[in-house]
DNA sequence: AACGGTCTCAACCGCGGATGG
DNA sequence: CCCATCCGCGGTTGAGACCGT
């Protein structure tokens, strides 16, 4: 016995919207607002819709400033990184791309983005390239991965080739699954749908500088990880897997391959070096943030002289808004 | 111009989770 | 607790647009 349906469907108009409808609808919403209750609000608003209808038409549709195409190479970026992290969770991808919606991305990563991954993970060879679409993290067996890494990195190469092993099965989840290495416990990793991050990040700095963006990504990466530490540390048996030690691995290896991408892009965004250091093991990632570290392996880096923690790049007025004002209360709640 | 194949994206479907009685 | 209801999400569909022949 099936699920009973939301609503009469012999009653309700199904399919495309007619500008009449919209009108409705925007209308009655904008007066009267949603009223906490889809299911009521076609009947008020005088629609033969069914209400989980009128809700996605408004929030995919209606809904003030929403963007619709012409997805930026930024956004891109965005995506791909985000993809890697958490997978498909579209809304929480959306709620980092203001203006997107979780259809849109969803429709767009369906017929645009993986099939741009698909063809940048098969392309083995390539210089480093400040393309979104050839970023080597989304293939970790690229050589531009291995040379920006040190050759402490043991990835076992063939289980990162969704053709080597797995010829059957979707290249792309399985690329994905394997960078991600938590499609069991990923929650737990990563619970980003508990987090408390602020809904209205913009994706640049104060200076309208992509860098925002990227300390943007790259710090929300690293909240995460920082706040959920303790469950990189050790599972509920007091043992770090060696899925909790890929994940962070290959975090870490995003983060550094995003940074160098921006960087090769000509911004002079946070350095890389926290990353390299944290990854080769030299830092912990505590002392990395909050800079109390003694190891100067542990810092945060920043280029020629003024390498500092990541509170101290949030005394420096000329970092990442996001860095000073969005994130670090993130660091230390 | 006609046709068939492919692509796009708005809309639908059904499930899981949250909430409240 | 249990149950009913609603919301929100991700996967899927299909009509129309687009493109190549």
């Amino acid at each position: 016995m099936g699920r009973a349906p939301c609503c009469d469907k012999t009653k309700v108009k199904r399919g495309p919207w007619s500008p009449e409808e919209d009108s409705k609808l925007r209308d009655y919403i904008e007066k009267y607002g949603n009223g906490g209750n889809w299911i009521s609000l076609p009947l008020k608003a005088g629609l033969r819709r069914c209400g989980k209808s009128c809700r996605l038409r408004w929030l995919n549709y209606l809904r003030p400033n929403i963007k619709h195409g012409d997805f930026s190479e930024e956004e891109d970026m965005i995506i791909f990184s985000l993809f890697a992290a958490i997978g498909s969770r579209w809304s929480i991808i959306a709620a980092h791309l203001p203006g997107r919606t979780d259809n849109d991305i969803k429709n767009y990563w369906n017929t645009k983005l993986r099939k741009k991954l698909l063809s940048s993970s098969s392309s083995s060879s390539s210089s480093h390239s400040s393309s979104a679409m050839a970023s080597p993290y989304l293939n970790p067996n690229s050589q531009d991965v291995k040379r920006s890494l040190t050759p402490s990195v043991t990835i076992p190469s063939s289980s990162y080739n969704p053709y080597a092993e797995n010829p059957n099965q979707d290249p792309t989840k399985y690329l994905i699954s394997n960078i991600n290495g938590f499609e069991a416990d990923d929650k737990q990793i990563f619970p980003y749908s508990n987090l408390n991050y602020p809904q209205d990040l913009s994706l640049s700095d104060s200076n309208n500088n992509i860098s925002g963006a990227s300390g943007f990504l790259l710090n929300h990466n690293m909240c995460d990880h920082y706040n959920n530490h303790t469950s990189f540390s050790s599972d509920v048996n007091g043992k770090r897997s060696e899925t909790m030690i890929k994940q962070e691995e290959m975090m870490m290896m995003m983060m550094i391959d995003h940074h160098i991408d921006q960087r090769t892009k000509g911004y002079n965004g946070d350095s890389t070096q926290g990353y390299y250091n944290y990854y080769n093991g030299h830092g912990d990632l505590k002392q990395m943030i909050s800079g109390t570290g003694t190891n100067s392996n542990i810092n945060m880096g920043g280029s020629g002289s003024s390498s500092s923690s990541i509170s101290n790049l949030a005394e420096n007025k000329s970092s990442s808004s996001l860095l000073q004002h969005k994130c670090l209360p993130y660091f230390y709640s």
